[in-house]
DNA sequence: TTCCAGGAGTCAA
DNA sequence: TTGACTCATGGA
């Protein structure tokens, strides 16, 4: 019997500029604009082609697992020559920031990884979560000499004390994820939350401890893949005073302005903004 | 040594 | 409702 071994081709992707982007903390950088990518039980590599091509490849696992994962449905170039036009000013933030697109990730991993996000630098929520994989998640399957984990399941986080969650980095924040997994434990409705108008699913998300306006609309973004959101964060914050002299962002100025400003493309707009800012700095 | 990071909780006014 | 203060922690 012959296995022929398919590699699925993603249009309309830069690698690197996605593993910066600061939406995803489990990608392995294995040299060679290659990375090693786990989503759910399975294990995937992907590899730069080209300028804006990408090849993934199953390395163990289920193909489905990917799920809606890379967002296939929506036409990026379209998106981005959209905002560009119509937005003349963030012209040549889409230039820069073509190639990076909005994942939607797991509802439980994106919860607890931007819970870990809050006042915190990527490298070290990039640390935490790998901890927290080694430590909880079930294997996957070793690939070139390194282990690959699962994000774990609630009922193995629950598992975890306090002093546990310090002791991955969690810092002050330890007592905020035990306190939202053990309610998360007791009521598992963030899985039926994708029924729920942005602004609702937001208030949901809001009433877990530890999740503020920013991470719900993080939340709300890379888990339930709504793009009526704007998380400001301190880059974006920059970038907004430095594009839009806009100061003093509140709950109120992102939902009045920006959200009413950018609409259904908001959270790529705010993705363009947090990219130029950040990589600006480098 | 101080500042900063994909901020949120608490408390007083 | 708003503003000041505090909360770990490691890199720059």
């Amino acid at each position: 019997m012959v296995i022929i071994k398919m590699d699925l081709l993603i249009k309309d992707i830069d690698l690197r500029k996605n593993y910066d982007s600061g939406q995803i903390f489990n990608w392995h950088d294995i040299g060679n604009e290659t990375y090693i990518v786990p989503i759910k039980a399975s294990l995937f590599k992907l590899k730069q082609l080209d300028k804006d091509t990408a090849s993934l490849t199953l390395i163990k696992g289920n193909i489905d697992d990917i799920g809606d994962y890379f967002d296939f449905n929506r036409n990026y170039a379209l998106i981005y020559d959209k905002i560009a036009k119509e937005h003349p000013e963030l012209a040549d933030g889409v230039s820069y920031t073509r190639g990076i697109r909005l994942f939607k990730q797991d509802y439980l991993e994106m919860i607890i990884t931007f819970m870990f996000s809050a006042n915190n630098n990527i490298p070290r929520i990039k640390a935490s979560i790998n901890h927290l994989r080694e430590k909880l998640g079930e294997k996957i399957t070793e690939y070139n000499g390194i282990t690959y984990y699962e994000f774990p399941k609630l009922e193995r986080l629950s598992e975890f004390s306090e002093a546990d969650f310090k002791e991955i980095g969690a810092g002050y924040r330890a007592n905020y994820l035990f306190e939202t997994i053990k309610k998360l434990s007791e009521d598992k409705a963030y899985n039926s939350w994708d029924a729920l108008e942005t602004k609702d699913l937001i208030n949901k998300l809001k009433t877990l401890k530890g999740i503020g306006p920013k991470v719900a609309h993080c939340i709300a973004l890379f888990a339930y893949g709504r793009w009526d959101v704007f998380p400001v964060d301190t880059w974006v914050k920059k970038a907004l005073f430095s594009v839009y002299g806009m100061e003093n962002i509140n709950e109120k100025v992102i939902e009045k302005e920006l959200l009413e400003k950018f609409a259904d493309n908001s959270a790529l707009v705010q993705q363009i903004l947090f990219y130029c800012q950040k990589e600006q700095k480098k």
